[in-house]
DNA sequence: AACGTTTTCGAAAACGTTTACTTGAAAACG
DNA sequence: CGTTTTCAAGTAAACGTTTTCGAAAACGTT
């Protein structure tokens, strides 16, 4: 039995090295000046046991963990690991590490969450909300003086900065489009009513209807789901020139469910999404559809939450991101 | 000026219900015994002051976080998620939170994140491998007595305990099916060779291959993406009954090729996958493809990492879930 | 009443850092 | 040359827990 220690601690780089813990200390922080021959010897020590400072002491004396926490709706969905990649990709780079969490669409298990990730001290927050409110939430942060940016979705009651996309606009775009190319009759199959997405892409399908004074048109509400667009297309009540989902995966299910009914899209009917998923572009037909700029918004996320945990002073609370509209397959102008 | 603690410790705890720290102590963890009486009075005072343990201090003293970090190739793949969520719905249970980290498959990041993990000093490990094999690793493990499993992908070299899945039974599978209704010659696409799921898919084409005494078959190496199954397509020499893709996606760009070069799917060519992503029933074709127990997969790693934490022995260290095929509409009986 | 055992609880020592404070020596100054 | 300033490095206190140890109290048995 050789190895009595199983880890090796700052104490034993002092000793090897000759001096004292507090030196050892300023070394690894480079906080304080110390001389050319002992920075030498501490770091040859510290090469020599393989030493690693423990982050846990560290975080207790500092009060500050380095980890960041990410809460979105589903684990499982790839744009919301993008905008979480997007912000990991910035934030790794300072040095931060973290926990992720799904909710599974439930504000339920969102509560739950933020609880576990504040007594996990987390040192900032960053949320893409799974509901309409959450009102246990505000309460979660006055308990601790913690960080908070909400990336895509938000919850209005709560004063915090946003970084989001500009969904309403995107979907005005793809009507000024499809209007341009003929189409003259409209349908839309809204998401989950009370996310502030669906809400916003809805109210940008009724600026753009109203733009175009345009009489004929239906609205469907259901969710962001392959069978949400495939059952609403069935229940429509007449077929209009171009349907618009909430999502691609609404698109997909709607273009199905058109199929089945016998229309060809995009020849009688175009059909566009809004997400422009990895997939979208393999799908038959190839999808037209409003692409927003997710990697980014992660991103920008981090940096607003960067800069948060910093202190500094932010420009804007708001940041909405630019949206641009893709052109498939599944749209088509009309003569 | 009121509030001058930020936070509420166990000492302000104590201090309300007129007894020692310790005594609170005893009461959070149930750990010895205490009277009714003391347990009642500190458990209102903890109600009162919303006092929350800081796992931070607990962390230092127990040696022990409660964190396990999960380490995966690509943290956008909805497949991998998949597992992650399995593993995790599992483990938080048992009262864990997890550090999530992408390597981007490079074997370089991999090792990073694994250092920033075991700096972070995580109680367990999960790890999907990037690579054929990666050195820095089993000096990593070493340095610390952490514990790991790998999942769905291993570094043979190093010793520790896997849940994957019967890679080479599901193509074999595929292929008595698809011997079965008549396909004679055979080719196949595979994905990364050096890992260990992709050697154990071509093995398993390769098994499937000489039991049927196929003479008429091709391998050809690539990636596991659209763009390598589509490339991969082209340059075939001869176009065979059957092509089995090393995974979905790989089939998907052997479809799309082979109906840009004139070939009909599936009535000129049967095209299988490996993996059955959650829109590979939409695709069209509806691809039939091997489904593997992604899910059920992950939970059995946190399965076992729980098991390992604890300090049980393990009945088995290598687990092997079975494979299942799904016939959809991209393969077809030969006459 | 005396004794041994068990229960209940507090004091204090860790865990591994960072940092405010102290010290001693060397450099700068008039 | 004596005094102040500067600098490098060490000492020790904190961060918020858990846990060891021992004392006191409670209890049961003779």
């Amino acid at each position: 039995m050789k190895n009595k220690k199983k880890t090796v601690s700052i104490r034993d780089v002092a000793k090897l090295a000759g001096v004292s813990i507090s030196t050892v200390s300023r070394v690894i922080n480079n906080s304080d000046s110390v001389s050319e021959e002992l920075i030498e010897k501490v770091n040859k020590a510290i090469q020599e046991l393989g030493y690693q400072p423990n982050r846990i002491a560290r975080s207790l004396r500092t009060g500050s963990t380095k980890i960041v926490g990410f809460v979105i709706p589903d684990i499982t969905n790839p744009a919301f690991l993008l905008m979480v990649k997007g912000a990991e990709d910035y934030l790794k780079r300072k040095g931060y590490s973290f926990i992720l969490g799904g909710t599974d669409h439930s504000v339920k298990e969102e509560s739950k969450l933020l609880s576990t990730l504040l007594s996990q001290r987390v040192d900032g927050l960053i949320l893409t909300c799974s509901g309409g409110h959450n009102p246990y939430l505000s309460d979660l942060l006055m308990s601790r003086n913690i960080k908070l940016v909400f990336m895509d979705r938000r919850y209005e009651k709560i004063k915090a900065p946003y970084v989001g996309v500009d969904n309403s606009g995107g979907v005005e775009k793809m009507i000024d489009y499809l209007v341009q190319t003929g189409h003259r009759s409209f349908a839309f199959l809204s998401g989950e009513r009370q996310t502030s997405s669906a809400k916003e892409r809805l109210q940008g399908f009724i600026k753009g209807i109203q733009k175009y004074r345009i009489k004929d048109y239906q609205i469907l509400y259901g969710e962001f789901t392959f069978e949400s667009g495939y059952s609403l297309t069935k229940k429509l009540g007449r077929i209009p020139d171009a349907i618009i989902g909430g999502n691609d995966l609404v698109a997909f299910g709607a273009i199905e469910a058109l199929e089945e009914m016998g229309y060809r899209v995009p020849e009688d009917v175009s059909v566009a999404g809004f997400d422009d998923m990895f997939f979208s572009k393999y799908y038959k037909p190839a999808l037209t559809t409003v692409r927003q700029p997710i990697y980014d918004m992660g991103k920008m996320a981090g940096k607003v939450l960067f800069h948060l945990m910093n202190g500094k002073r932010l420009k804007r609370e708001t940041i909405i991101l630019e949206t641009e509209i893709i052109i498939r397959e599944s749209t088509k102008p009309r003569e």
